[in-house]
DNA sequence: ACCTGAACACCGTTCAAGT
DNA sequence: ACCTGAACACCGTTCAAGT
């Protein structure tokens, strides 16, 4: 049954390709495809890997970095189509945040543990770069684009985890009922406003509400002086 | 030892006062006050409580659900003063705004479940209601301001998912020095964009960059008109 | 240095059985 | 209808011991 020490022979299982750092990560990767980020969890990765939890630890220090990791290797996924002088500076920060958003709308969880444990590796690193270049584009002072870059990577980040991908969440759904519940049957006499705006309150498509969106973060910012900047 | 069947005598300890929905949910609210809300867990509510976990599901569907009522229980909390229509409308939004942030800002726990479950009880309604209202003196077009509203309190949520209360929080300041070494660290090269706003990246005060927020968040929801509408 | 088994201290949720 | 004990199926993390 057991063979003392197998030779060489690499025409075998690759069984257990030694432990990386690189490995574990691919390995979650591969989990949360498949799986979704809950099953990402340092037990099942172990048993993916072939080892026993505790040995994780070794390379991860722990489940909140673990899914840090994964953000970071996913975001390498977010399109930077080359960058055009002559186009729209606009069109193409609105590209390029929605194939942000696009990413964690299908990955949700993930959405929210980027809000916990916000990404600085490369590809996050990359994303920014273009942010700030294609919004400079507009004209508006630096420090103005310094900080309303991340308003707007806030902005993806945030509704990705709120309306991420509900096919199958039935608690999103609930939610959302429970909410349309609430407003239609509001008292006229105590919640006028919220009557007066019903349609509009719960109207829009998703991609329509997101895109509106970008435009409201990006012309905030354009018309937002910093307090001690110069205008 | 035990007393067969005590009798009525009140000046006993209230020993169990009866199950409850609204018991449930004080008893939530009050251990997260004393030990956060990843402490609010059934095993423990049903320790609190002198019952065991099985017994709440009668009352409360899932965890998630117990965290929405606590923080629809906290929501409360927020400050609607007295509405003066003589006051700028502007002033009165952004105290309102950041009441709730503040109060968030205390529990980041809570706001990264409101993000997930969006909660729709009474306490809720006030503040939309409000919302509605103050924002509706700026004399922007209603479906603008019905849209607005969930955008400036997604900000305030998110904001408060991710800067909440760091202290004692060693995970969040790991994060930051991890983005300030990596944003510092960039290659000129490779990213010029990043060193060329470099001080400004990473500048301002937590309560500064909110206030900010808020504004660009109104300047745009006002200089944005929603897509199928009139301007 | 790296890896492991085993343990500690928890979770959410369900279900058959009781009152 | 409400409540319960007990069980099922998991978690993260640590630590002493091994190689």
């Amino acid at each position: 049954m057991t063979a003392k020490r197998e030779p060489i022979s690499r025409r075998e299982r690759p069984a257990k390709p030694a432990l990386t750092r690189r490995g574990i990560v691919d390995a979650a990767v591969r989990v949360m495809r498949s799986e979704g980020l809950e099953k990402v969890t340092m037990r099942r990765l172990a048993q993916e890997l072939d080892t026993g939890p505790a040995s994780l630890y070794v390379y991860v220090a722990n489940t909140a970095e673990l899914h840090a990791a994964v953000l970071d290797a996913l975001l390498g996924e977010v399109e930077l189509p080359a960058d055009e002088p002559g186009a729209d500076w606009r069109d193409q920060l609105v590209a390029v945040l929605t194939s942000y958003a696009h990413l964690l709308f299908e990955h949700p969880q993930l959405a929210r543990s980027a809000l916990v444990a916000r990404p600085s590796g490369e590809n996050y690193l990359n994303l920014v770069e273009r942010l700030l270049l294609l919004l400079s584009r507009s004209g508006t002072p630096q420090a103005q684009v310094a900080w309303g870059v991340d308003n707007l990577l806030q902005y993806a980040t945030a509704t990705a985890a709120e309306h991420g991908t509900q096919e199958r969440d039935p608690m999103s759904r609930d939610d959302w009922d429970a909410l349309a519940r609430a407003v239609y049957g509001a008292d006229e006499a105590v919640h006028p406003m919220i009557k007066a705006h019903l349609p509009d309150l719960l109207s829009g498509t998703e991609s329509g509400r997101l895109a509106w969106g970008f435009d409201v973060v990006i012309n905030g910012i354009i018309h937002t002086p910093v307090p001690g900047a110069e205008g």
